[in-house]
Parts: structure tokens; sequence; C-alpha cells
DNA sequence: GACGTGAAAATGTGCTTACAAACTATTGAC
DNA sequence: GTCAATAGTTTGTAAGCACATTTTCACGTC
């Protein structure tokens, strides 16, 4: 039972109990509370940290949620056993590559602010024929190119520049525009690459692609964002952690 | 705003706050309250069916981390505007082709009890040379080969039978065992098939394979089963839906 | 010594209250 | 008529309390 060293700011805009749940969540990620490790019991954590326990209970529910903590009635909580230590996240390949601390690099192939695809304006909520914002990028991780990255934004975002894209990434721009994708469906699947495709990627004959379609919605439902990428087979897989708590 | 007939069991071992979870989930889903339908906001519902509002919020908390719901403070709750209706779930395959109404049928082409494979050992956990249950199956969708699934499971489960395999699909054996896999991972990926593969599934020479391995566990983190499934690209893509919530 | 009972410990459920923050709509002043 | 302040509605956060349920462990009895 470890006594963490847990430091809470009433004065902060986060809630407490958001508060807490960041640093047991960084206490089990860095590896100071390990695999099975029993937990600071509730009502003694809400002792000493001064919180009511419905408090210090929202936060380890938090952790419970995302996999990280199981808790027993009767036994008490403690750090689940497996390294399943990370859901199912909204995030962009950019991201996961720079976790993986390979340099992302992105070439922005192209960028066509009235282009017309009813697929991708049926996927965006809009009416087939709606001017949307194309992009296409290509993207590596290293030298080595990765994946073909066609997306298509509602023409509200008609402002989008090269540079933002090539430095940022495109969920790094949604994001500085206030745009909080929160909810996507991807489906993903394989198929072979194109003549041009492989010439791209300099992909060998053989080599298939995996595919990945992706509609990004905001809070609120509404489309922000319709991706079709493809990745080489053997440089790419997606991980995906269902949970059924 | 409906007024929802929901019927609250007080003598039910089943919580409150699920109860009514449950109705309210049947009511999206049932088409009685449709996208974009404001909801009776919480103060009402704890008044109408006197539960307090922390009970009807944690219902409706449960709602909106599935998604179903939109919660804006200041203006109310609403029912989600898209239909992304269905969180990433821990099914299997089986599940999802009887859902669709393809009648799925499944041949055990080998069932081992005492399989030796290193990967599948350390992916559940055990040392390496344990004699694990080795499953192979070849999943069709009505008369179409769909998938080649191998499975390994710990070796507690040796008694395992053909039968049962046959007519009910892995996962509802292992439910009727006790054992429920509450979190898995899964990498999808695709590849070549090999000349066997091809044979089995009965594809043509260019079309590649979807795969995807997964590791399921148990609420308390202990592994229960390992697969390394690989199905036709043509016929089979994998829908996730990840949140942010 | 073996077994059962009960106390203790821990999480699970549920209620009440209070105040804060965000948004709407009305009202009032200019 | 337009704009700004204000009141009201609704969700967000937090505390405190009570009791139920499950598990473990120690004690006492047979």
């Amino acid at each position: 039972m470890a006594a963490l060293p847990i430091q809470i700011d009433r004065t902060s805009p986060v809630p407490l109990y958001h508060q807490l749940a960041e640093q047991l969540t960084a206490a089990i990620t860095d590896g100071t509370l390990r695999p099975g490790d029993p937990f600071e019991n509730e009502l003694a954590m809400s002792d000493r940290l001064s919180l009511s326990r419905p408090t210090v209970r929202r936060a380890i529910s938090e952790l419970v949620n995302k996999g990280l903590l199981v808790r027993r009635r009767g036994i008490g909580t403690t750090v689940a056993n497996q390294m399943v230590h990370r859901k199912a996240e909204l995030t962009s390949l950019y991201d996961d590559l720079e976790r993986e601390g390979r340099t992302p690099r992105t070439d922005v192939l192209s960028l066509n602010c009235t282009a017309h695809d009813d697929r991708a304006a049926d996927a965006l909520g809009l009416p087939p024929g709606t001017p949307l914002v194309a992009i296409v990028r290509l993207r590596y991780a290293g030298d080595v190119p990765l994946a073909i990255l066609r997306n298509w934004l509602p023409p509200t975002m008609n402002d989008l520049t090269q540079e933002q894209l090539t430095t940022e990434g495109l969920y790094a721009v949604l994001r500085a525009r206030g745009i909080r994708p929160t909810v996507a469906r991807q489906r993903i699947g394989a198929r072979n690459a194109s003549a041009e495709e492989r010439r791209t990627l300099h992909m060998s004959k053989a080599e298939p692609l995996v595919t990945m379609t992706r509609s990004a919605y905001d809070a609120d439902g509404s489309a922000v964002e319709f991706g079709d990428h493809c990745y080489r087979a053997d440089q790419y897989s997606v991980e995906v952690i269902v949970s059924d708590r």
C-alpha cells in the first residue's frame, strides 16, 4: 500500500476528481504502482486527501473504466495485471508514430477546396455535389513511405494551408480551430494496391494494403471529417482495445 | 419532450440506475426516441420517478458514455444525432454474422489439447512449453468460406468437444463456463495468403487476407484466450468505434 | 483440532443538499 | 429599435450520510 504523493489544487478550474485521476494514472503508467499492487482504500484516501469519498470514487472509476484498475468488493482495488493499459483512442497516425519515437513526416500531395466526392459528402452528412475540402497526403515514418491519406472536410474548412498540414497533422489543426472529434467509426480492411499506389509507396508487387475509412464526429454528432487511408501492410497494423465494462 | 413509461422495481437486485439506463437505452434503440430529440431534464425525471438526481444522472451517464446521448450544460440532454449508436464490442464473428442475417457455419478442422506454441503461451501469460488447447476452425458465411480461425486456450479448457464448438461459437462456450472476457487487445493487419490458406478459403491468387490477433482477458486481468484469425479481404472488414468520452 | 459464526474491512448503491457554470430568454435602458 | 444586464433553467461538481453486500480473518465452540 503506497501513500502516493498526490497534490490537489482546489483553486484550479480542473475538477478535483480529474486532477486525482490524472495523478493516479501517472503513478501507474510511470511504474510507481505496478500490476497487482494493492491500492489505498477509498475511505483512507478520501481522509488523507481531504476529499469526499464520492470524489475519490469517481476518480478511481475513471481508471477502472480505462482498465487500469480492478475493483473487488470486500477485497479492495488493485492495479490490473495485464498491460492492457491503453484504451482505444482517437488519435491520428501522426500521434502514434511520435509516441513510438519514429519521426513522422508529411508531404501534402494535393489540397483542393472545391472537390466533389459523393461518398465523402454522404459520410459527412452533406448533400451530394457539395464542394468539399479534399486533402491527399503522403506519410513517412523516418524515410520509409508508409501511407497515403485521403481526407475530406466540410466546406467551412476551405481556408486551410499546406504549411499547417505539413507541420501539425490534421487533428491538431482541427483542435486549434476548436473542433474536437469525440467519436469515430472506422472500418478496417485490406486490398491490393493500384499501380500508382505501389509507385508512391515504393512497394513490391505482391504486397497488400491495409485500408481504413473513418468518419469522425463532434460531441453533438455532427460529422467533422471523412478519411480514406491506406497503409503498407508490412509497416503498419492497427491496435484496438475493446472493453465490456 | 417525451414522458417515457419507465418502470422501476425497487425490490429487484438490479441497481436502480441500471434498470433506468436499460429502459432508456431501449427507448432510443427502439426508435421511440429519435436522434435530436430533447430529453426530460434530470430534475424532472428524478421527481417523476421518485429517484434521486444522482441516480438518474448515473443512468444518463451510462448512455452518454456509450455515445447515445449528448449533454450540454444550460441546454439539456438530447439524443445523439448520428447513428454511431454502437460501441466497440467484444463479440465474435459468429455474433456479427448472425446479426447480419447470414447463416454462419463452422467446421472444426482440428482440436488439440496438448499443443505447444510459444507465441500463444506468451500471450496467455503462461511459461513457454505449457501444453495448450489449440483449435483451428473454418468459418463460412452461407456457403462461402470466410475465415480461418486459430485459437489457443489455457490447459484448464482441455475437455472441450468438437460439438460444442460447431454449434455455439467459442465465446458462447466460454460464457457457459462462467468465463467472461471483458477486455481484449486486437491487432489488425493484412498479408498475403499461403498456398494452403488460398486452397482452404477458395481464394484467387491475388487476393490478400485481413489478419487479426486477439488477446482476451478476464475482469481481473488474467488471459483467457489468444486468437490468430485471417479473413478473406473481399468478404470481411472490421468496424471499430472509438470514443473520447 | 476442525468447523462454523461473527466482527471487521472494503467496495456497491442510494439519498440529500449545496453551490458553480453555461446557456436562454426576457426585460429594461438608451 | 438595438443592445446589455439580469433572471431562470439545466447540467457540472462536491460533500456528507446511511446502509447493503462481499470477502477475509479471528475467535470460540464442539
